[in-house]
DNA sequence: GAATGAATAT
DNA sequence: TATATTCATT
């Protein structure tokens, strides 16, 4: 059972970029604890994402979600020191061939469909028609040569490398730490240097961001805004997810889940009221002072995640949207909205706020929107939050407009 | 010489 | 924008 420490929402974020969320309660295993990373279900935290039938104008198939990809002027190859399933995908000229993968027969897409549960690790290659230049070295000592070689840093591959960085402690992590401990061997230091200088630049960002928030939330108190409740409405108490970057100190009593796979997430974060930010224009139905969705991860908003990740909110499986009119929005298309009737078992969602867009015509039937709510509504945890893209036209947004919603329900126990 | 990280290039 | 590459520093 996950108890739910005082969640907050941090949605203070103008560049639609996203911020933290979390939730979590002490019964995870503890930040010490060796088998942290292993006791995770990660795949619990993506689902939805391999959902390809909601999932109909990615750009990738599904099951490239999880995988990663490296663009290659030759040929690929990919020596794993770790039990991750490797799928090497050739491109040609446009001719696409899937030549690894350690289930010997299957894609991983195939096994991520069939076994939520089960961890699916794996990579994928892929090799542009560009001019090889092996200059005599082995495949494997060629790889990533300069301007021969991209990483895609896809999800699962940005979270092995956070599980790694964690691992190994923020200030301690050094390429080529990272690289040993991914055990990924189609990556080299340089890559994991690259993404190591991205991922602490936006660690002190949010570190930044972090500071005005506290800042917000003594002026809040000074001026005798009481979080959590505007008028007869609460707001937003809850913590928006934190995206796969890093948490900022350990957490040893409190393992919020959050998605890329990031076991813990910086407690500051917890306690940390956002700022009251303007919502877009494009968010129907917003009450008044409604939090904004967290602000985004720059990975949320990457090719990779066109559609939501999976974060931690849950709902029972049983609860079920009732349809209601939405308000239009001049210029867009005003998108299917649903509200989610107040309930018991529900977490301290605000009102408001957007919990799912589906990729779905934008005039579906009643019955197919009906099914693919349900259906993400039946997943233990819903992918949230959504960012802060307008719905586009074969999109349909979800949105909490009740709440009154207090305490998590037993399936996200 | 290798590793690192910031700056810069693509 | 994301990633690769360069370069100064250690």
């Amino acid at each position: 059972m996950l108890a739910v420490s005082p969640l907050r929402n941090t949605n203070n974020e103008r560049e639609s970029e996203m911020e933290a969320f979390s939730m979590g309660g002490d019964e995870f295993p503890d930040i010490s604890s060796g088998s942290l990373l292993d006791s995770i279900d990660f795949d619990d935290l993506f689902v939805g994402i391999n959902d390809g039938d909601l999932l109909p104008d990615l750009e990738m198939d599904p099951e490239i979600l999880a995988e990663f990809s490296i663009s290659s002027g030759e040929e690929s190859e990919i020596n794993t020191s770790t039990p991750v399933s490797v799928s090497v995908e050739k491109v040609d000229e446009g001719r696409v061939e899937k030549s690894a993968s350690d289930t010997g027969s299957e894609s991983s897409l195939i096994l991520e469909k069939e076994s939520v549960s089960k961890r699916e690790e794996s990579a994928v290659v892929n090799q542009s028609h560009k001019e090889a230049d092996k200059r005599g070295k082995s495949s494997a000592q060629s790889k990533n040569q300069p301007g021969k070689r991209k990483v895609d840093w896809t999800p699962e591959l940005h979270r092995r490398f956070v599980q790694a960085v964690e691992q190994l402690g923020v200030d301690k992590a050094v390429p080529s730490r990272i690289l040993e401990l991914m055990g990924i061997d189609c990556l080299t230091r340089h890559n994991i240097a690259s993404h190591l200088q991205k991922y602490r630049s936006h660690r002190k960002h949010l570190l930044a961001r972090e500071a005005e928030a506290a800042s917000w939330s003594q002026r809040r108190q000074m001026y005798g805004t009481t979080s959590g409740r505007v008028g007869k409405r609460d707001v937003n108490t809850w913590l928006a997810p934190t995206m796969g970057f890093p948490p900022i100190t350990p957490m040893p009593h409190f393992r919020p889940l959050h998605v890329w796979g990031h076991p813990s997430v910086d407690q500051s974060m917890m306690n940390t009221p956002p700022p009251p930010t303007p919502l877009p224009a494009w968010i129907p139905v917003q009450p008044p002072h409604a939090p904004l969705p967290p602000a985004a991860d720059p990975f949320w908003h990457s090719h990779h995640h066109r559609i939501p990740t999976p974060g931690t909110p849950c709902f029972p499986p049983r609860m079920r949207p009732t349809r209601f009119p939405s308000t239009p929005v001049p210029g867009i298309p005003p998108p299917a909205m649903y509200k989610i009737d107040p309930g018991v078992g529900v977490p301290p969602v605000p009102s408001g706020q957007i919990l799912h867009q589906l990729p779905l015509d934008f005039h579906p039937s009643k019955e197919s929107i009906d099914a693919a709510i349900g259906d993400a509504l039946s997943k233990p945890w819903l992918p949230l939050p959504l960012g802060l893209k307008p719905p586009s036209t074969d999109s349909v947004m979800v949105e909490l407009q009740h709440q009154g919603i207090s305490k998590i329900p037993p399936s996200c126990a």
